[in-house]
RNA sequence: GGGCCGGUGGUCUAGCGGUUAGGACGUCGCGCUUACAACGCGGAGAUCGACGGUUCGAAUCCGUCCCGGCCCA
């Protein structure tokens, strides 16, 4: 049982990688297949093939392993599924930059060798990944991994198509669709990002139809467009225009008529307060159209890469992109001195997340989920606490989110992807969807049936991942034993990319919403401050910091200083900190194993308490039994920061600072051999159970640690969560301590104060407050005296007299002197200080107690408080000034 | 344009009606005292963004404004 002495330097090197070893070799993440305990599942938002993880992935991870590998000790079958996401259109634009660097546009492969360089892709990308998530120590089951482009997924996204399909909730219509000219194919709302980027805005006249001087003018970012407009519009309440409307002007440039007409979109305070409309190319001039039935439609002027084409377009200006298209027309409205002015103008422009181009509204057929009817159960179920989301601010985004909600565009004319499961028939045109594709057409027998060409949104597959990663469609024992899941941990920016779909797939396909909780984390900050992302490149490979810094001190570092709903800084600092608290873990419990006689038994149960046990130790329990009440209430809550600083401080402060200083002189033996025999079982149990409880932050470290004491078990990652009932908090202990430690901490800050050498051991006094104080000052004189490093230390009754010359420091708990070591003149500005201080809390207590409102209104307890503080400041002033008085005559008092 | 969040010592933050406003990092002083210098002990450093209001009492609640950030148009 008992363990070789840790090496005195703690290299989570060599330790890391071999109990990440016999994890996977006991299997102890697999989960059972048919539990027969509560279950705990968590789904892992499957990270990109396109890349490599990222530091806020990690940050995820870490989260979700340490709720794992609590609920894993609680006793839970946990379950926690990796898995990998396809995301066709982002690994298609990679691979499609790739193949641009070797000069091969990617549209001029065939289809099969496309799908060939992004398979060549996925294989080099997917070790990665699983690298840098098994370096992190994370317990996921890797026997049941998931990749979103396997068969089982491939079906499981047919099923939901066809599902959806038959409910009459998916669609084929021509709409406005979001269109990525580069890629040339529809994304959705959610892939196009808007910025306020400088323009210019173009004044332009249309000339009267009849001939009469003048024209409109109209105000557009897009002249280009004007071979497209079917008319121009005014506000119907425009004083300025009531008598242009009806009439016709003539499209500049190509002189066709088209006539002026009202809508109540038109903003009248915007340009001249005429607004072109053309249709197919703008999602508002395509809603004023619909609500004009007798305008037109003409064909498109723009083909699917954004160049101008068509016969609406004048035959020079065919086949030119957006942006020479606007010169040349601007160019030909000059000319035809019709373009009034230009003026720079910042407006709102949409780009393509994926290729960054310019988002060309675009009326397009495509194909459509309706989400109303999907997004009414998932609000439903947040409002009824079903789901819950943390931080819960995001609940009131996530409602107005879902209120606005659009139909989904879900058809993507890229090749990587799903396909669109649906033919049609070359003989009978009937439209066939399917899960398994028919070998012929169901109505007329036809064998020739036409693919639809598109393939589906990765979203369209990723929103099922909660039940997708654990058999679905088909009813398999994971499905049944470990749906719904509980928590899904994940960044804020893919709340609605994906959180809510996943919601709304949950109710809808298995219903039951997929998780009761989500929780957002925050996005990391670099050294500089700046949020990390791909785009600025500051976000390091997790391999690289964990391969410097190991993976535990990686995950602390990412978990301790990020608040819940906060960005939070990643870099050095919180690196080294992370370091410096395993460090001192690392030496505590090294110091704790030195302590441990060999053959010491496992701490099965906590030390017993008698009559006579030492103050410390009750405290420390008493501080350990908080701690486990603190953790396990943080936890519940999501608060993993929260949670990690008070391990940190228990650890540190408590434990390494305050009771194995209290316990050394025992531990030495220097009492008798049942004191030194306690202090030994103390100090073991509460490491042994600390470090189960550290064990969900800092797997590696505490499992090395675990080992090296005394315990029962092969792991700690099985070990039992230490119960928040097998010790008592002991409040008097607690209170008592603090008195303790305050005397020490005072009697610390004389010999500071005093430049008292280390090696000098002066003398001591202190006045207690009250009788209850002195009698535990002193029983733990002892203690003080150690620690506070006086001697002799002597407590002095109500009338016996300040020692001569000895400089002071007042407390609630009493008086304390400390003998000046050298005839050096005390410089009496502390003390004056803390004069001053005291005193203006007096005051500000006093007149609070003179005010009437005051002793009225506010509660008993409170106004006697504050009687009792002021009381009590007024005694420490009475003795602050006598000694005052006494250290020099140059000081007057004035209270 | 609409909405949400935040503004607390040099930095990051805890506290969210009665506290001498807590901690971490940094800084300064003293110390390599056999678990730990990746450390220990101590000090200095904050009119809690601004102005009003509610209240006996406001960092904490309300309003307005200023400054940052984010989301949606």
């Amino acid at each position: 049982m008992s363990a070789p002495a840790l090496p005195s330097r703690f290299d989570p090197k060599t330790i890391e990688a071999r109990w990440q070893g016999e994890w996977a070799a006991h299997g102890y993440f697999r989960a059972p297949d048919r539990p027969s305990r509560p279950y705990f599942a968590v789904p892992i938002p499957p990270p990109n093939v396109t890349g490599i993880l990222t530091m806020g992935h990690m940050l995820g991870y870490s989260v979700m392993d340490i709720l794992v590998r609590q609920h894993r000790m609680q006793g839970n079958a946990t379950l926690w599924v990796p898995g990998l996401d396809h995301a066709g259109l982002a690994t298609q634009v990679e691979v499609r930059r790739r193949l641009a660097k070797e000069g091969i546009r990617l549209e001029d492969l065939p289809r099969a060798q496309i799908l060939e360089q992004i398979e060549l892709w996925r294989q080099e990308h997917e070790p990665r990944i699983l690298e840098q998530t098994r370096a992190g120590g994370f317990s996921v089951d890797w026997t049941r991994y998931r990749y979103t482009m396997d068969p089982p997924a491939a079906r499981a996204t047919r099923e939901a198509f066809v599902q959806l399909y038959r409910a009459g909730l998916i669609y084929r219509g021509e709409r406005m669709v979001n269109w990525d000219p580069r890629l040339r194919t529809a994304v959705s709302d959610l892939e196009v990002l808007h910025t306020e980027e400088d323009g210019r805005l173009y004044f332009v006249r249309y000339p009267w139809a009849d001939g009469s001087p003048g024209g409109l003018e109209v105000a557009t970012v897009r002249p280009e467009t004007i071979f497209g407009d079917v008319a121009v519009a005014v506000h119907p309440d425009d004083a300025r225009h009531s008598s242009d409307v009806g009439r016709e002007v003539l499209l500049p440039i190509v002189n066709r008529r088209v006539p002026v007409i009202t809508d109540t979109a038109i903003d009248p305070a915007f340009g001249a307060g005429a607004l072109k409309v053309t249709p197919r190319h703008d999602l508002v001039d395509y809603e004023i159209y619909r609500r004009h039935p007798n305008l037109p439609l003409p064909a498109s002027i723009l083909d699917d890469s954004g160049r101008l084409e068509g016969d609406l377009v004048p035959p020079e200006l065919r086949g030119l992109d957006c942006d020479r298209g606007r010169e040349a027309t601007v160019k030909r409205l000059e000319e035809a001195l019709l373009l009034l002015r230009t003026e720079t103008y910042r407006h709102s422009v949409a780009r393509s997340e994926r290729s960054d181009a310019m988002i060309e509204p675009r009326l397009s057929t495509q194909w459509f989920v309706k989400m109303r009817p999907l997004a009414d159960p998932a609000v439903a179920a947040v409002r009824e606490g079903v789901v819950r989301i943390h931080p819960d601010r995001w609940t009131l985004s996530f409602f107005r989110w879902m209120e606005t909600i659009q139909d989904w565009c879900i058809s993507r004319q890229v090749v990587w992807g799903h396909p669109i499961p649906v033919s049609r028939c070359a003989a009978c045109q009937e439209e066939i969807v399917y899960v398994d594709r028919p070998a012929s057409c169901p109505k007329c027998g036809c064998r020739e049936l036409i693919p639809d060409p598109d393939v589906l949104d990765t979203w369209f597959t990723s929103w099922l991942w909660p039940f997708l990663s654990l058999g679905w469609p088909e009813e398999t024992a994971d499905l049944a034993h470990y749906y719904p899941t509980h928590v899904l941990v994940t960044g804020r920016d893919i709340m609605f990319f994906w959180v809510a779909r996943m919601m709304m797939a949950g109710l809808y396909f298995t219903g039951r919403a997929p998780f009761s909780d989500v929780y957002l984390t925050g996005m990391l900050r670099d050294d500089r401050g700046r949020r990390m992302s791909k785009h600025l490149g500051n976000s390091p490979d997790p391999l690289s910091v964990i391969a410097e810094r190991g993976a535990d001190a990686t995950r602390f570092a990412l978990v301790f200083p990020t608040p819940t709903d906060e960005d939070g800084p990643f870099g050095r600092g919180p690196l080294e900190g992370a370091r410096n608290f395993l460090t001192k873990v690392w030496n505590l419990t090294r110091f704790a194993q030195s302590h441990t006689p060999s053959g010491t038994a496992p701490p099965t149960t906590p030390p017993a308490l008698y009559a006579h046990s030492p103050l410390e130790d009750r405290w420390i329990l008493s501080r350990y039994a908080a701690t486990v009440a603190a953790l396990n209430d943080t936890l519940a809550r999501f608060e993993i920061s929260q949670a990690a600083t008070t391990l940190y401080q228990f650890l540190w402060h408590d434990l390494a600072d305050r009771y194995v200083e209290l316990i050394k002189d025992r531990l030495a033996g220097k009492g008798d051999a049942v004191s030194q025999r306690t202090a030994q079982a103390t100090l073991l149990f509460v490491i042994e159970r600390s470090l189960r409880l550290l064990h969900p932050f800092v797997p590696h470290m505490t499992e090395e640690l675990w080992h090296a004491l005394p315990h029962e078990g092969e792991s700690v990652t099985v070990a039992p969560w230490p119960p928040a009932t097998e010790v008592p908090r002991d409040a008097l202990a607690e209170a008592r301590m603090e008195i303790v430690l305050d005397s020490i901490r005072l009697l610390r800050n004389l010999r500071a104060e005093e430049h008292v050498a280390v090696e000098t051991i002066p003398s001591a006094w202190i006045r207690p407050q009250n009788e209850e104080v002195a009698t535990l000052l002193k029983a733990e004189c002892g203690a003080i005296e150690k620690l506070a490093r006086v001697h002799p230390l002597k407590l002095l009754g109500p009338g016996e007299v300040t020692p001569e010359g000895a400089s002071t420091r007042v407390s609630a708990a009493g008086e304390y002197f400390i003998l000046r070591p050298t005839a050096s003149i005390e410089d009496p500005e502390t003390l004056r200080r803390e004069r001053d201080k005291l005193a203006a809390l007096l005051r500000k207590t006093r007149e609070r107690l003179a005010d009437l409102g005051f002793r009225d209104r506010a509660p008993a307890s409170v106004v006697r408080e504050a009687e009792e503080k002021a009381r009590e400041l007024d005694e420490r002033l009475g003795r602050i000034d006598a000694n005052l008085k006494s250290t020099g005559p140059s000081e007057g008092s004035g209270r």
